[in-house]
DNA sequence: GACTAGATTGTTAGCGTTAACAATGGAGCC
DNA sequence: GGCTCCATTGTTAACGCTAACAATCTAGTC
């Protein structure tokens, strides 16, 4: 005997606008505030309407109105602090604005794959999609889907769409020019799978301003981005001649870098230092604490939506864009003084 | 000019029949398999949907139908290792089944703001919903959702609705013992937010345990599961006497500890022995690798699902359920010979 | 060769909503 | 007082699909 529901079937806009004794269309006006309604007659229907628990049926609606309200995310690794707080993010200010957020989660980063769940997404009649995946493969992927589909990719990326994205590059550039002020002869990089955008970005960076400084580039010594692997290119380093700065891709690797090192005898920051990148919530207590570039997942996410609106409301075209937010440098002990 | 696409609009199933020349009945019965179809017949409308790139509108089959192939997820912090594995779970296990998934992340664990995302998803007639808010609010706020809504949860509760969920006072009875097998007078305990419902299941196993073994209960320090609440409960721990052994409610807060405690100069495991809970991806790389609990979470998603499938085809009743995935104890250098 | 059963295809009627237009009523104006 | 205008409410027709039932055709049977 709970609240009045009476049948086992959900009320329809009929069923209330019998119960109140107008038309369903008075009842549709009400519950969405279009037209003109005499206060007595919305009194009434709300009544009613809370009488019988009624709640719009959203598949009628999109079949009338062609607008479903849902976005599609496509996420490579949401397992990931980057892409989880950026998926928070986007769904955040989507759900603010009324949309629903529907993921899509891609296992292996092949082509394949990710025009899968851009596809099973489509299906779905999504208004539009965002990819988090800074993938070359996705990249490519991405050039397949019709024009017309609003299409925003998060991190890197040169396929001709629009991409958000902290700014890889310029977050790089000032932890090696960081290393080098702090007068090292060269810096070290441990890289990130070379697959990756946003680890090229990084790289591409670190190259640039070693160059620049006319510092000698080392050989790249490569991860995948998991803390294994950083300790896995941490010994492989440990045994490096003239090694007194490391470069780190990502976080999670540095602390594997970190560990290598301990095992090895290496000393941070006293024989070498150790530079990361993401600042994710663990950096700042490492041992010892890790300087790294702050990325703003959540705001990136707060822009990829925004963009993503504007596609979908036809005030942005199709077509290459990029929106950068910027890195900021976190200096911490692992850099400092010796 | 692609693929023979012409109108701007989606091809309906009248468009495909119109130009195979049969009913639209026929067509959808090629495109769902129901019915029979002659061979010949079924090839003539495959090549009218590929011509037309026609594609199932979701919305009108589901008005028709009823049933919208969606389930909703609202995740309290699903930017933590845990929850975001869970999600990945359940997604994976959710889309082999045909069905997608919507999210909602809840900002704070407030009861009425679970209640409101319960009804965000309600609202877009999503079939299932599943909780991942093992906290006291949201046992609350599940209470008051209809009964014959599917809802499973993840984590704790004792809520009268099912529950999938590493188990957590065994996990955590296995760490305490651990210790004290080492030979540890008692073990301290750092515990998580009071009230989060895995907080207090390990929190009661740890007491019990201590309790079986003879041992006195130390007071507990709370942390909020970040590594910097870690780090100031380990040093307020630092300054305690007789501690030789600490079991931390998780891994992150586990690293804020490790910090903590060698910048105050206590040596792990050489003075201390320290122990967390998650084995999440870092924990192993830790300074030193770290002894933890493992929580299958993707096997938990997996469940999670299998149950919410249970409830909406009707073959299990609203009710108490707990489904409990075994925890294993991982035992690294944290609590290694000293 | 008519007859029956099953295979195959078609017809019709909604599902619950919004869009478009029609109808009604009262107030203000000359 | 009749007329115009606007606020308010109603009527009708889709939207694209599946369920239910009807119709047709084919092959096998006696």
């Amino acid at each position: 005997m709970t609240s009045g529901a009476s049948s086992d079937r959900q009320a329809s806009l009929t069923d209330v606008a019998e119960l109140a004794g107008v038309s369903h269309m008075t009842v549709s006006r009400v519950v969405n505030g279009t037209g003109p309604v005499r206060a007595e007659t919305r009194a009434k229907v709300m009544a009613a309407i809370t009488k019988l628990d009624y709640r719009p049926n959203s598949a009628a609606r999109a079949l009338v109105t062609g607008r479903t309200g849902v976005l599609g995310v496509v996420a490579l690794d949401s397992t990931l602090y980057g892409p989880a707080s950026t998926l928070y993010g986007i769904e955040n200010a989507a759900r603010e604005a009324g949309y629903s957020v529907t993921i899509s989660s891609v296992r292996a980063p092949q082509r394949s794959s990710i025009s899968d769940a851009v596809e099973i997404l489509r299906r779905q009649a999504v208004e539009g999609i965002v990819v988090i995946a800074p993938h070359l493969a996705a990249a490519e992927a991405l050039d397949a889907v019709p024009k017309d589909t609003p299409l925003v990719a998060v991190g890197g990326g040169d396929a001709a769409l629009p991409v958000v994205s902290v700014d890889q590059y310029d977050g790089a550039r000032r932890v090696t020019e960081h290393l080098l002020a702090l007068g090292h002869k060269t810096v070290w990089h441990v890289g990130g799978p070379a697959d990756w955008l946003e680890a090229r970005e990084r790289e591409r960076a670190w190259r640039d301003t070693l160059k620049r400084y006319d510092a000698k580039t080392p050989r790249v010594v490569r991860g995948d981005w998991s803390p294994r692997s950083g300790y896995e290119a941490g010994r492989e380093l440990a045994d490096a001649k003239e090694l007194t700065a490391v470069f780190v891709a990502n976080d999670q690797m540095a602390l594997g870098v970190l560990r290598a090192f301990t095992e090895a005898g290496i000393r941070v920051p006293n024989d070498v230092h150790v530079a990361g990148f993401d600042d994710v919530p663990e950096a700042a207590y490492m041992n010892p604490p890790l300087t790294t570039v702050r990325q703003d997942f959540i705001e990136v996410g707060r822009r990829t939506f925004r963009v993503l609106a504007q596609r979908i409301s036809g005030e942005l075209e199709h077509g290459r864009l990029r929106d950068l937010v910027a890195a900021e440098l976190i200096v911490r002990e692992s850099t400092g003084p010796r």
